[in-house]
DNA sequence: CAACAATTTGACCAACTGGACAAAAACAAG
DNA sequence: CTTGTTTTTGTCCAGTTGGTCAAATTGTTG
């Protein structure tokens, strides 16, 4: 019989449990929930609609299973910032590793994307806590920084905003820029223009206040 | 009987067209067009199934009229960025007119973002083709601003999408932004630290290249 | 208020959807 | 090879999907 909790998991049973997650991410990641359909997981994973409902409960079972694997790795890069680290470099770390991830996971970042624009309706719960206190703890560090003059007053919260953007932006609109940059590889350019534009909002110069405060709001 | 060309809109149609439009962009831009029905558009709209298909073929119809209504305005910042102003100026004006964009369109920009992450199978061909070559031109504008000395050096393509990033992600993912801020309006951070970053990446200072210099890429 | 055109609707359809289920097939261990 | 257990599949089902169509309703114009 088909065991309940997580004790006994033959191989095969692990081999297609894998296969249906990674058919789930690439169909889910393209479609978001409602646009796929099982029919589709279970031709991209090579096995029946019946079959795949042996493995899962039923459609949302895969869903769901994807997006919880998906959000213990997608904070990870964010608990990795080392308070007692080099402020600049603990940053510009913690966008390098988030643009590796757009490089290497694109889907994972699709999945998360198409789950976000669509409100969020089954990790909005993770958003206002889990998300929201870690990212209210690395706020406070990037404030301590700033107040030590060791990076320039930024608001920490827009400062991890932007850092998200800019890298999930290559994963979630892949076609977009390869249909500008056309055989350019997006990447390195990427990872050079984020450096430059991170540092140049960071790293503390005894002009730029000057200059800043010269300036009116946008217009 | 109804026309084919757009030679007699009664004002009835006009306005239930545009009942349409508004309703397809609500459902459209929140499930993408896979996982959107025509059941759903029509509650919206407040009109009945077959009433929709009388006033558009199909549901390919909508959503395609959507999408091309939305690129001739997706384009419009773009354009208006103007080779003879100030160089800062310009950049940081047409950031402000795509935040503006993601502020008080933010369906436009979800709907968008939709059809990019799920590969934009019908707007490829604009995305290579006419975006592109905006794209270009503008490309060369900065180019000229740079080596002019007039803002720093930066590749430009990614100074744009670096832009298109920043502000979208505020439409796009609207929910995870509020989230984390709380109760806090994102939009006025938004653009001061928008501001921020734009002009410690572009304005040319003394000192500035040497700190660029001496620093290794980012690791 | 006729008479005609524009609009709306109810009923219907074939294809697809997520899912149930029992029978069949493949596997494992004595 | 036999027996019990996993795994796989074919068949089926009720609800939903995009779309059709003729009939009914509403609007318009003389």
């Amino acid at each position: 019989m088909n065991s309940l909790g997580p004790k006994s998991d033959t191989r095969i049973q692990k081999k297609n449990q894998a296969l249906i997650m990674s058919a789930g991410l690439v169909v889910f990641s393209q479609f978001g929930f409602r646009g796929s359909t099982l029919d589709l997981v279970a031709q991209e994973a090579g096995l029946s609609k019946p079959n795949l409902l042996y493995y899962f409960r039923s459609k949302d079972a895969i869903y769901t299973a994807l997006l919880e694997k998906l959000l213990a790795n997608w904070l990870e890069p964010l608990r990795e910032i080392d308070a007692k680290g080099d402020p600049v470099e603990e940053l510009l770390g913690y966008a390098k590793r988030k643009l590796d991830m757009s490089q290497h996971y694109p889907r994972e970042s699709r999945l998360f994307a198409n789950e976000i624009i669509q409100g969020a309706p089954r990790i909005g719960n993770v958003l206002r806590g889990e998300l929201r206190e870690l990212v209210d703890e690395i706020a406070d560090v990037i404030n301590g920084w700033a107040t030590a003059g060791r990076i320039n007053k930024v608001d920490p919260y827009h400062l991890m905003f932007s850092i998200w953007a800019q890298t999930q932006h290559y994963a979630d609109f892949d076609v977009q820029v390869r249909s500008v940059l056309g055989k350019t590889d997006p990447f390195d350019g990427a990872q050079y223009h984020l450096e430059a534009m991170l540092r140049g909002l960071l790293t503390p110069l005894a002009g730029k206040s000057v200059v800043r405060k010269e300036s009116g709001p946008m217009r």
